[in-house]
DNA sequence: CCTGTCCGTTTACGGCGTAAACGAGCGGGC
DNA sequence: GCCCGCTCGTTTACGCCGTAAACGGACAGG
């Protein structure tokens, strides 16, 4: 039942799958541990949401009590860094010899698309997870989200000085490509949100309110079914390629105008 | 000590003015409304942050109990809606003489130049509210933030199409355009909100920690001072213009090749 | 003066994060 | 065999949260 809507597959929408031996989360096979516990938070932010994960709910769902948990976590908001953590950390352990293997490379237009297409499978297959990925107070200053560890950044960095960026170049094209990562993934998994939320509350006939809201909107009225279709995957490829495109312009001028300053200089 | 260490000023970073008869926060002139009750929590997320906003605490910012606010105001949700709206809807009333009046522009290039300024100066004016604008969940599942309003989209659209636009690229330049801007305004919001968390919690000589951080790091740790700076005033307009840049070459695609589908359609 | 209607206060309840005391189980030294 | 200390989950307790419900004072109209 997975984007049945859409004639091509989703390359970046995988299933998730649970572990092999995984008992269900009701039995406890009784070791508690700082991983078994955060894996456990994540499993509960995806079924029932950030706004549901209260200590006491996350120790039940582990058949044990909240104040258990404080024994491998200092509290709830290093709880929610550990999360995120380990959600971004799936970048590099996750399906390794398929598609996305940050290392391995050809060349920084590949590394870019790879590496875009592995935050995007990380937000899709944790939607409910991502805002909090987005949203966290970044380590350092100039880490930026969702780009959250100081291992991808530092390989952003040197694939790009590697392939002949400048310093300078290769952090604006950190700050651009995180901008777009940002904003192309948090609005898609708020779109997935709020058409689960939408979901589970019908609430009366939302069609006929929705039409007398539009009725003071003729743009938006004319445009409303273009505006319900999700062209997520498509929007998110073109606008990738495009900033590449960019990109690839902006080295090529540093190497042909050597020694010249560019406009970011 | 605004912007100091840049050349130019930032024409979308507008100093904050009170009202200019407004009382101190500690006298209460005894009228109590569901508008005074919103600006109060606006301006009590920027001083104290969004974590910080308690019913009750808001209550005494207005010298009333917690349970005052309730005749006014269904819950705390509804409040961070209110709030929300309240700050998006400053873009039309604000300044409307001087810088962004969105009903009367000249070309839609000219509109989406306003409407980007008009909204990066709401979230620099209020840095912890923007996340509230960015993350709450919208009316209509196709409402993008940080474009919040139905009338916001309805101008948008409108304007696009009335300049030669089709539905479909009007739709699409929307997306486009609000991944953009949520992306590009988070992220500088964060940086706000990062530096200044440093700033209030020394904690030791950072700079040494620092340092040890960066040794394996040598990208990092080289790039550095590059990292810190801020170049976001310059970098919003750089990616603006090229998004106008890439709406126009769809544009005149559209007019040359009339009646072909374009590669959205 | 009485009475109803605003409108802010008081009281109360269940849930939250978490500090601190507690106790069951258990492995190693004597 | 015994006991000690250590590991680790539980129990209890505190203060703060959002908010339902009862309360009371001020004030306007008959």
């Amino acid at each position: 039942m997975d984007t049945t809507s859409d004639d091509t597959r989703d390359p970046d929408l995988v299933a998730v799958q649970e572990g092999p031996g995984a008992a269900s989360e009701l039995t406890r096979p009784a070791g508690l541990d700082r991983e078994r516990i955060l894996q456990a938070a994540i499993d509960f932010i995806d079924e029932s949401g950030l706004a549901a994960l209260t200590m006491r709910r996350l120790g039940a769902s582990l058949g044990v009590e909240a104040m258990a948990l404080y024994r491998y976590v200092p509290g709830r908001e290093d709880l929610l860094d550990g999360v995120v953590d380990r959600v971004v950390e799936t970048l590099w352990d996750d399906q390794d010899g398929d598609d996305v293997y940050i290392g391995d490379h050809a060349g920084w237009q590949d590394y870019l698309v790879r590496l875009a297409h592995g935050m995007r499978r990380i937000a899709l297959a944790h939607p409910a997870v991502f805002p909090l990925i987005a949203s966290r107070p970044p380590a350092a200053p100039w880490v930026r989200p969702p780009l959250r560890s100081l291992r991808l950044v530092e390989s952003f960095l040197g694939t790009l000085c590697d392939a002949g960026f400048s310093d300078q170049a290769a952090v604006a094209a950190y700050r651009a490509y995180s901008s777009f990562l940002l904003g192309h993934l948090l609005l898609e998994v708020t779109q997935i949100g709020a058409q689960v939320s939408l979901l589970d509350q019908p609430e009366g006939d939302a069609q006929a309110q929705e039409e007398t809201d539009l009725a003071d909107y003729p743009n938006l009225a004319r445009t409303e079914p273009l505006l319900g279709q999700d062209k997520s995957a498509a929007e998110f490829e073109e606008s990738l390629e495009n900033l590449l495109d960019r990109l690839e312009r902006v080295l090529h001028q540093a190497k042909n105008s050597d020694g010249e300053v560019d406009d970011l200089a």
